[in-house]
RNA sequence: UGGGGUGUAGUCUAGUGGUAGGACAGCAGACUUUGACUCUGCCCGUGCUGGUUCGAUUCCAGCCAUCCCAG
């Protein structure tokens, strides 16, 4: 009666090399493997070096690997990651909205083709260190993405695309644990990460200019137009739309009395609007690119609470089906900055029940 | 051109005869596997020239600028 073989998606940092060893300790047959999703000369001036399969990551996953005496990988990814995370981040800046580029390489790369390539080596399945859960449902026989013991660090709603068929497959020994507990058990086990910082802002964007690279690596343009208030009256120039989001308050460069927000952005007429904070409340939302976890459809209202961006707590809301792939979310309470392109997730208690991106 | 008003940091706005407070913007940091929000800290000022006064940003005069009214 062998372990399951799985392969870990080992980024370099301590929360996936501790869920290797963790694995390694509990019995499993554990392979590791990095996923390289930038090429090194890729881009005129995108030469984001830091995280996400840098060589450096690549380097701190393999000594880790070799000292926990369990095979690495390095799979090269950037093409698929090119195509399905970045192209995909910039087309819809473009288009107006405001993406999560981490959502897409979750479901596109780590549960997408890392599984695939873990099986194609022979391997049941896989895990991450991502925090959250993974539990089968007894009744129903479905499988549930749960959130994380440490609600600090909980990770479920980066998660919110996982397929039946992924989370059947997928592991996360990182569920149960808290992030200090986790540098405790890294520098215990000697890994050279044990410091190394977590992962922050873009991973493919040097320096968090993120206009920067959507112009100059992805060629998009994005011309200055006007700042309008609510009224249509024109308020000033903006530096191009895809400057600015939902909600935001730095960086417009025009003082009032009292702070000013993007309310609205129009890519047809290149205006981004202005209002206060009062203008950007909101009783309800439309999402398309629906997932489904805990339920198999929906067939009318479900009370759920709704988280429309990562960090945040939920709020109380009612689901209800909107044609064939689209839900409607509505409040209790009005929500602040409901942005087109994030993502809207819906959660029973600890459970997982779905998510999409808001229209 | 005549009459009147105004002139405080990038913007708006307090205030006092004893060397200026706030808001917004800006910058930095914290937070953060997205963009934001939020929090903390920081920079920046009394139009100019004289006069009165121990002392003026506050009082007076002139100048300049600007706004309104008149023609």
């Amino acid at each position: 009666m062998d372990m399951p073989k799985i392969m870990v998606a080992m980024s370099g940092g301590v929360d996936s090399s501790a869920a290797a060893a963790l694995l390694l300790e509990q019995g499993y047959q554990i392979g590791g493997a990095t996923m390289r999703l930038l090429n090194p000369e890729t881009g005129p001036s995108g030469e984001a070096t830091r995280t996400c399969g840098s060589p450096d990551d690549v380097e701190d996953a393999r000594a880790v690997a070799e000292k926990l005496g369990i095979p690495h990988h390095v799979f090269s990814f950037a093409s698929l990651f090119r195509q399905a995370v970045i192209q995909k981040f910039g087309r819809e800046y473009a288009a107006g909205r405001t993406p999560n580029p981490c959502i897409d390489c979750n479901r596109y790369l780590k549960f997408g083709q890392f599984l695939e390539q873990a099986r194609l080596l022979g391997y049941d399945g896989i895990a991450t260190g991502h925090y959250a859960r993974i539990q089968q449902d007894p009744s129903t026989g479905r499988w549930l993405l749960k959130k994380a013991a440490d609600p600090a660090k909980d990770q479920s709603y980066v998660l919110y695309t996982m397929t039946q068929d992924q989370l059947a497959h997928t592991l996360f020994p990182l569920g149960g644990m808290s992030k200090p507990a986790i540098r405790a058990y890294a520098e215990q086990k000697g890994f050279v990460n044990a410091h190394k910082p977590d992962s922050q802002d873009i991973c493919f964007v040097k320096d968090g200019d993120y206009a920067g690279f959507l112009q100059n690596a992805l060629g998009i343009s994005s011309p200055p137009g006007s700042f309008i208030d609510p009224n249509g009256q024109t308020l000033g120039c903006h530096q191009g739309m895809i400057r600015y989001t939902i909600g935001q308050r730095k960086g417009l460069g025009i003082a009032f009395g009292e702070p000013r927000f993007v309310v609205a952005k129009d890519p047809l007429h290149n205006t981004v609007t202005l209002g206060k904070q009062e203008d950007l409340y909101s009783q309800e939302l439309a999402a398309e690119d629906i997932n489904l976890i805990s339920i198999s459809r929906l067939t009318g209202p479900l009370r759920v609470s709704v988280k429309t961006r990562y960090k945040e707590t939920e709020t109380p809301a009612v689901l209800e089906p909107l044609g064939d792939s689209r839900i409607r979310v509505v409040f209790e309470a009005p929500q602040r900055a409901i942005t087109p392109g994030q993502a809207a997730v819906f959660y029973q208690g600890d459970t997982v029940v779905g998510g999409g991106t808001i229209l």
